[in-house]
DNA sequence: TCCTGGACGGAATTTTTATTCCAAACAGGT
DNA sequence: ACCTGTTTGGAATAAAAATTCCGTCCAGGA
């Protein structure tokens, strides 16, 4: 009486598909581990490519993915897929309708609200796996760290964005300043050929952050920037930009992202430091 | 012998695209221009997308939308498709090969730091989604709504948190301020009743957050607290406690968990205030 | 009013993609 | 070594998509 489908229902929301995997990915043959493997650092992918494209990037037959996709519960790779492009599409079939019910749940029920968050910050995870290159980042993490000083700036919504890397340049031991709103016209005077400026900006851009940048610029000061739009005046003077987009609920974002990017470049930058 | 083919060659990266289509959607017949605007502003639904759900979100045929795609010079939807779809990809054949680079890099170079993070940041979601119940939440979200102001509190790692806390109160309107460690001794006389404290402290917690808890509760001052652990000094003077435990990488975390509860407690005081 | 050329959208066709099936290979136990 | 239940991947089938075709409609000109 060997009862082993697990398969119940399908996961709902990308937390559902990963716990779902951690849980199952053990007990699977080999050819499902290396589709739960790939799958796990590529999810991403899931959105925009077949069931053979993604069969080949895990090194199996497409009929094996098959079996992948339902060990996890859902009913085929169609099924698997809608999930990761609901998330762009944000209704798909007949969106007047779909639009009608989000308006209608709205920001009400605060249950739901939680749980909305956490799936969007999933969301906004997985772009930031695709969209960031290793390479601009390390570009980055080397530039900071052979600086005199880094400045840290950012206003409204990125301020909670470049505080959390003040606080980890400090416990780093990497020297940093962070630029408050209100000290922003005499920090000018302190910055220095030698320094960098790391500037957070998003969309609608703070005219005050890129006042500062065009200045520090015209000085000869190496600027990089993160933002969430590639129409960011920043990256005029830049020499190198970071671009994540964050998920958004009822038009409200967590900058989840923005914070994990800044996170790992910290790390990344007192790991530069200590090599040399 | 009419020959108006503008096809020359298709746009080979989203401005071309752009241009193009700013150039040509004057000229176009009306069915082509209601293609041309819908698709405009949400270029980002073709990588996910098929024709059908193109042509109904535009509200036309898909047969029309498909010669929308070959005014473009494309050569048809799938075309077009693909030049979005690359973005994700970044070179959609030999995934095999990428992935031997990936792997290869190992657990060094600021790669593998991205993915880790991000990694983390699941976990991190995954483990708010599951501790933080929404009664609690809901609370907390009608304490805060009906205080006079609401204070924000929270030093070294807590910072980013409660300050992205103070943006979104401040877009919302709820009447909230920020305390910032310098600050903080006057800061207590700025306290009376009615109004309620937020305050956010990490293990190892910041005695000035607990002092400033411990007087205002004195005061008779609701106090809601988010920590790392049951262990919080807060939790004693405290009317409720959140507590979010963030995974971690190398001993750095980053505070997503705790950033993604608060941003949804900041919308839910605005839901119940709006309500009320 | 009639004629003409382009625009339109439904239906047919072709191509691609997802899904299932099955024979061969395999691992574990006897 | 042999049997047995599982796993595997190629081939067949089903489903869905893209693309083309063509009859109808409409606007503008004679």
């Amino acid at each position: 009486m060997n009862e082993q489908l697990a398969v119940g229902s399908a996961p709902q929301s990308v937390s559902d598909l990963l716990e779902r995997l951690d849980a199952t990915a053990g007990d699977m043959p080999k050819r499902l581990r290396d589709c739960a493997s790939f799958t796990r650092r590529h999810l991403h992918l899931i959105a925009v490519s077949t069931v053979s494209d993604m069969a080949r990037a895990s090194g199996v037959a497409p009929s094996v993915y098959m079996r992948f996709c339902q060990a996890l519960g859902f009913s085929g790779y169609s099924e698997m897929q809608s999930l990761f492009r609901a998330r762009y599409t944000e209704f798909r079939p007949d969106y007047q309708e779909r639009l009608a019910t989000l308006e209608k749940e709205g920001v009400v029920g605060t249950g739901r609200l939680l749980a909305d968050f956490a799936e969007s910050g999933h969301r906004s995870l997985i772009s930031l796996a695709n969209t960031v290159t290793n390479e601009s980042l390390d570009r980055i993490a080397r530039g900071i760290a052979s600086a005199r000083v880094v400045h840290l700036v950012g206003l409204r919504r990125a301020f909670s964005v470049v505080s959390n890397m003040a606080y980890l340049f400090d416990q780093l031991g990497v020297p940093a300043t962070l630029h408050y709103g209100v000290g922003m016209l005499n920090a000018r005077g302190a910055i220095f050929p030698g320094d960098v400026v790391f500037a957070v900006t998003f969309a609608p851009f703070s005219p005050e952050v890129v006042r500062l940048v065009e200045a520090a610029a015209g000085q000869g000061v190496t600027v990089f920037g993160l933002t969430d739009s590639e129409r960011c005046p920043v990256a005029e003077w830049a020499t190198e930009m970071l671009i994540v987009r964050e998920d958004e609920v009822a038009g409200f974002r967590a900058p989840t992202a923005a914070i994990t990017l800044t996170t790992a470049l910290a790390v990344a930058v007192s790991a530069v430091q200590r090599q040399s």
